[in-house]
RNA sequence: GUGGCUAUGGUGUAGUGGUAACACAGAGGUUUGUGGUACCUUUAUCACGGGUUCGAUCCCCGUUAGCCACCCCA
């Protein structure tokens, strides 16, 4: 945390500065109009903050930033451990990109979309999720010519200019895993076990919520159904979904209406209209989910929201939380038809992607709760070694010392702008640190440091050549 | 995008029509080679703009932001 105090007195003096975690408002403009009452100069400074983050977009760091990293890591080690390798494509695409693969007349498309002219006039995007841009790139670089089926993940920000609550942000990330070229259902059961154990190894206990959608056709079939058997029910249904049914008639199927809910439950169901081999296929990614001894909850009204997916459709619901609280936690689904829309050849996909900070939103309630309960957060009692130093001499070899360290894969918390031997223990004492080395006049003379336990106060001299080994020592005990 | 609720220091909270209290955190210090306790100092024109009023942090309106529900979705 900054300094907003700087009242030492063989200090500069600077003009003092607030520190307010509050977003300053965009307050330039009003300033202007309001001709501000005249004021000292120092104060005028204090509350001029013209600069905050956009709406629905956030700064990270502290506490978060390092669950963030957390679940970055693990992202990275699973879907390694699966076979996926590592792709990054453009935050900014073509427009057009997405309203094809997303689809016109979906939200995502229609309201949220960070679209604007650039400076040839073309129509740019910034991305709204990720499976497009992937889909894109393996159009781009031929990669039906390469072993099939293609196993990528991503890890990114998204855009969307949606109304900011808990869960949902503007600026957003999601990670990601694409499997493409293979139409097999074990593919869409190991894109459900990997992010359902994504979510386990981070601690979060979900329920895997799965249908079928069918293909194009399945669906077309179905629609004449459904439309029909809920115009039948059009006096029973909300306002909300009453135009739904002109516009997507199957998002009816998930309102959350009660009287809607009574409808749909007699409502007939898509798995019921899939052609047989989609019925087959379907059958079979179940099965691989009981070998695979992943609990899931068949939900014949689960419908995602991107026009692309076909066949399997599946999302994530955290265990005890009700849904409305924030809704999924990610999802996914096979996208068969979505490769070659883009212009490449008839390619079978499917994959899923995760909300990052919803995972951080979960893990933090965990986290909450268990510090409620008394329990000391792991890595908290991650043993740390502190460097102190005392003297110009010895502060000049400590840049040495502390490298050394470095090299041999410690690292060593430290402070060399403080100069008092009180101040660094304390600061060792704030961060927890078991051990402190002290180096001082004395000893860059002798050639040794000592060394303290914080919790017993015990000191030992040692020598400085020895410091890796000694280091290393007092880090494993 | 629609509706509702809220807005006090870094954090969590008090409080009142006459400019703010408490706890924690931060910074500095209690005569400079030793931390965790104690003590001292210090950190807020009560989100912003306007109105009512002799006077507003407290009442009213607007703005902005956050939260909640809807929409949608991660």
């Amino acid at each position: 945390m900054p300094s907003k105090n700087t009242k030492k007195k063989n200090v500069a003096p600077r003009p003092k500065q607030k520190v307010t975690s509050k977003p300053a408002r965009p307050a330039a403009v009003k300033k202007v109009v309001a001709a501000p009452k005249p004021k000292t100069e120092e104060k005028e400074t204090q509350k001029n903050m013209p600069y905050a983050t956009l709406r629905g977009m956030k700064d990270l760091f502290g506490r978060e930033a390092y669950t963030f990293q957390r679940a970055y890591h693990t992202a990275e080690n699973i879907a390694a451990s699966y076979g996926f390798s590592y792709i990054e494509t453009p935050i900014v695409e073509q427009a057009s990109l997405f309203i094809r693969s997303i689809g016109k007349g979906t939200d995502v498309v229609d309201k949220e979309m960070y679209t604007f002219d650039d400076k040839d006039g073309s129509k740019v995007s910034l991305r709204p999720e990720g499976t497009a841009s992937v889909a894109r790139a393996y159009v781009n670089h031929g990669m039906h010519t390469i072993p099939q089926p293609v196993k990528a993940w991503y890890w990114g920000p998204m855009f969307r200019h949606d109304r900011p609550q808990a869960g949902r942000f503007r600026m957003f990330h999601q990670f990601g895993c694409e499997t493409m070229g293979e139409h097999s259902p074990v593919i869409d059961a190991e894109l459900i076990s990997v992010s359902y154990n994504f979510l386990k190894d981070l601690g979060i206990d979900v329920q895997v919520r799965v249908n079928s959608i069918g293909t194009k056709e399945d669906r077309d079939n179905y629609l004449v159904e459904l439309v029909g058997y809920l115009r039948s029910k059009r006096s029973y249904l909300s306002e909300e979904s009453k135009k739904r049914l002109l516009k997507n008639p199957l998002r009816v199927l998930d309102s959350k209406d009660e009287h809607d809910r009574a409808v749909i439950e007699e409502a007939p169901q898509i798995v019921d209209w899939l052609s047989e081999p989609s019925k087959k296929f379907f059958m079979s990614v179940l099965e691989y989910l009981d070998e695979a001894e992943i609990p899931y909850v068949l939900t014949p009204t689960l419908v995602r929201g991107l026009d692309y997916y076909t066949d399997t459709v599946f999302e994530f619901v955290e265990e005890g939380v009700e849904e409305s609280q924030q809704g999924a936690l990610g999802g996914g689904g096979r996208f068969n038809g979505l490769i070659e829309y883009l212009g490449g050849p008839a390619t079978p996909a499917a994959g899923f992607s995760i909300g990052v900070e919803r995972v951080i939103a979960s893990i933090k309630r965990k986290e909450d709760e268990a510090r409620k309960e008394g329990k000391v957060l792991e890595e908290m009692k991650q043993p740390t070694v502190f460097f102190a130093q005392l003297g110009e001499q010895a502060r000049k070899r400590s840049l040495l010392l502390i490298e050394r360290l470095r090299r041999s894969g410690v690292q060593v918390a430290h402070n060399l702008a403080k100069s008092s031997i009180k101040a660094q223990l304390e600061i060792a004492n704030k961060i927890g640190a078991t051990h402190t080395l002290i180096l001082g006049q004395k000893e860059v003379q002798d050639g040794t440091i000592i060394t303290r336990n914080m919790e017993s106060g015990i000191q030992e001299i040692v020598d400085q050549k020895k410091i890796e080994a000694v280091v290393r020592k007092l880090l494993s005990t």
